[in-house]
DNA sequence: ACGGATACGAAG
DNA sequence: TTCGTATCCGTT
């Protein structure tokens, strides 16, 4: 009896392809092969495999396997249940379960090992490289290199047969990892925590954790306890832990390498290629058992996962906003079920969901109070900005500014924080009134005088700031409005001319060397005042910082989304926690223009509780996450025209359920991006709505035309 | 009438 | 996504 394999190509087609298994191919789920699709052959994932023939019209038959390990048959269900959960096609996720695989394979490396034999004459030079080469076979190049000659030298050496070279294969022996328990490293509270998730993890199957303890609590060092539990009780076993963003990889691989004797996977955008495809086999086949990523990570091939952590749970970053659209946070307890396994959520400040999911028993719940040492919560008191403004076109308040001269005084750090890149945000004529955009974008061009260029943020177009106008071309007329870090590192320069001032934002660290350089030079006291963008919010520790002075406390609720106050309580709340993380008391001072605001009381009393439930309230009456499920269609494309009609076509042909209310569509209010028109809609579904279900029904009933492209965003973070 | 650019739909 | 084909347009 032939066999049909059914194919998940990487690309956005609707469904897996079914292709002839040529005889005796013996195929199964998960194996990758090259299949012909047109006059092409592609890399793809059998997803099932039935027997028959083809029916009407014969089948091509599949060309031949690829020689890479397949994907676990958990990985292609999660694959699948994924895209179903985004309402989109499942090209998308199969293509970043395989983004591991993009370089090719590594080739042996050509090694020079010593023969033995003594060259005929022996020079200083040729020592060295002998030397050099008896410590470590390396390729030539990197030979020549370690033994500070030129390459002519170790290439008379080969000639005259002392160097023989070798093929040799990259080592891949899995790291022997320390898996003995370290309880007794931890206070009591962490110790009780890491005893109810190895219960957990014991009791065998899916479970989820929301590990909740204020920052400094130590919960890295619980989830890292549960960790080597699991590893120790499989030999097979792998740990998945997830981090919102590149920045906070570091230093968690450098606690992982600290802890566990070996340094583990690391898995985010910026590994190059080659890297990724050795990780990628690595997870495949078993040998990385701890991987620390970004949200991308979720995609990799586990054979056997046993845990996955999501550190800072709540953070926004977990959202991936473009191309195939997730939460990342989501996805892992998705993934958790689907593998059968331990989950554990880790935040100072838990997202309403995570919270009420928490509250309604489906999540365990473990608090961590304590903060670990004798470091204390530092002390939030508002600066009301309508009583003590800055001078005009200063944006540091005279409270602030004495809090920030005792503390230089005493040789403490401050960090001021404003979530802001760049000099000023809006850049105006004084002439003509007209706000500088980028072309092709309703986005306000940003000042960087760091690089004296205006760019825009969204796009990443730039432009050297013109002497002119562009727009009624009066000379001289151009003023920079608002804040931005480096205005306000300006600003505190010429308050504490004496001060080492320095700026911590994405645009002033290039490389994760040169963020590392930063953190270090702050670590050792060389710094006095950081400004620093949300890059600095999380995560580091310094010792002798004990003045955190938040320029904009209201930025984030402006523009007032659903999420304005919950994303504002826990930004500001993480930046507060940033002092007086060692013996010294920190304290934090957030200038507002409203202090009755309830996130913003909530905060200057420390009462996380009191935010919560009142922000629940509001969800609940509004019906919106936790208590109700949103999705959003975002449409564009370049003729406003026929993307209206468009618009109108789709709102049309809704489908009519019970449950489910459609608000749109509506201009986006960033209305053009990169020269494309964008409309939306906004749909609330109760939770008994399947509401991925809904929005495939709804865009299966419609095709864009043209040019016009249409997005699902199932749960959205960003309403622009 | 022709070539080049461009838009569209199919691919198993 | 990528490719082949149909179509439109400006030029010859």
């Amino acid at each position: 009896m032939s066999r049909i394999a059914s194919v998940l190509l990487p690309m956005p087609l609707p469904e897996a392809f079914d292709y002839a298994e040529p005889e005796g191919m013996g195929l199964a789920v998960g194996d990758q092969v090259a299949a012909p699709l047109g006059p092409r052959l592609l890399r793809g994932v059998v997803t099932a495999i039935r027997d028959g023939t083809g029916g009407n019209r014969p089948l091509k038959p599949i060309a031949h396997r690829i020689d890479d390990p397949p994907l676990p048959a958990s990985t292609v269900a999660f694959v699948e249940w994924a895209a179903r959960y985004a309402a989109d096609q499942p090209g998308w996720p199969l293509a970043m379960a395989l983004r591991g695989l993009r370089a090719p394979k590594p080739k042996p490396e050509r090694v020079l090992v010593p023969t033995g034999a003594e060259p005929k004459r022996m020079t200083p030079a040729r020592e060295k490289v002998l030397a050099a080469a008896a410590l470590e076979a390396l390729p030539a190049p990197r030979l020549a290199e370690a033994a500070g000659v030129g390459t002519g030298v170790v290439k008379g050496l080969v000639d005259e047969g002392c160097l023989a070279i070798e093929e040799r294969l990259p080592d891949r022996t899995p790291p022997v990892l320390d898996l003995s328990p370290r309880q007794g490293a931890l206070n009591p509270g962490q110790a009780a925590a890491a005893k109810a998730l190895n219960a957990s993890f014991d009791a065998g199957g899916f479970s989820a954790t929301l590990l909740d303890g204020v920052t400094g609590s130590g919960k890295t060092e619980v989830y890292l306890e549960a960790a080597a539990h699991a590893l120790a009780a499989d030999p097979d076993a792998q740990v998945l832990i997830l981090l919102p963003e590149i920045a906070l990889t570091q230093a968690v691989i450098a606690r992982v390498a600290e802890r566990f004797g070996s340094p583990p996977g690391e898995w985010h955008s910026a590994v190059p290629p080659p890297r990724r495809r050795t990780l990628w086999e690595d997870v495949a086949e078993g040998r990385a058992r701890i991987v620390v990523g970004a949200r991308s990570a979720l995609f990799l091939p586990f054979r056997k996962l046993a845990l996955i952590v999501v550190d800072e749970e709540h953070d926004g970053s977990y959202k991936q906003e473009e191309g195939f659209i997730y939460q990342g946070r989501d996805l892992a307890v998705a993934r958790a079920h689907l593998e059968g396994c331990v989950v554990v959520l880790a935040s100072a400040t838990p997202s309403l969901e995570t919270l009420w999911n928490a509250e309604q028993g489906r999540y365990n719940w473990l608090r961590l109070a304590a903060r670990h040492g004798a470091a204390v919560l530092p002390e939030v008191s508002l600066i009301d900005l309508r009583e003590t403004p800055p001078e005009r076109d200063h944006w540091l308040s005279p409270p602030l500014v004495q809090a920030m001269a005792e503390t230089f005084e005493r040789g403490e750090q401050t960090l001021l924080f404003l979530n802001r890149r760049g000099y000023a945000p809006v850049v105006l004529c004084r002439a003509c009134g007209e706000r500088l955009t980028a072309p092709d974008t309703d986005s306000w061009l940003v000042e960087h005088r760091y690089t004296g260029r205006l760019v825009c943020h969204l796009t990443g177009f730039s432009m050297p700031k013109p002497a002119a106008c562009p727009h009624c071309g009066a000379k001289d007329s151009l003023v920079s409005i608002g804040p931005g870090v480096e205005r306000v590192e300006e600003e505190a320069k010429r308050l504490f001319p004496e001060a080492r001032t320095a700026i911590f934002s994405s645009d002033t660290m290039f490389s994760s060397q040169s963020a590392r350089d930063l953190v270090e030079a702050m670590e050792r006291g060389e710094i006095d005042i950081l400004v620093a963008t949300q890059a600095a919010a999380k995560g580091h520790n310094f010792p002798n910082l004990t003045l955190v002075g938040v320029v904009d406390a209201d930025l984030g609720l402006r523009g007032g989304d659903l999420r304005a106050g919950e994303r504002t309580f826990q930004l500001l709340a993480q930046a507060s926690g940033r002092a007086g993380r060692a013996e010294r008391p920190g304290r934090a001072l957030l200038q507002t223009y409203a202090p009755e605001h309830p996130v913003m009381q909530a905060l200057s009393q420390s009462d996380r509780d009191g935010f919560v439930d009142a922000e629940m309230e509001l969800r609940r009456l509004e019906r919106l996450p936790p208590f109700g499920r949103l999705a959003a269609v975002i449409l564009s494309g370049p003729d406003a025209a026929a993307l209206d009609a468009f618009a109108r076509q789709m709102a049309s042909v809704a489908p009519n359920t019970e449950g489910v209310e459609i608000f749109g569509p509506a201009d986006a209010p960033l209305g053009l991006i990169r020269g494309r028109r964008r409309k939306r809609f906004l749909v609330r579904a109760d939770r008994s709505v399947d509401l991925s279900a809904y929005m495939a029904a709804w865009r299966a009933r419609v095709r864009p035309p043209g040019q016009i492209r249409a997005s699902i965003d199932i749960d959205p973070y960003s309403f622009l």
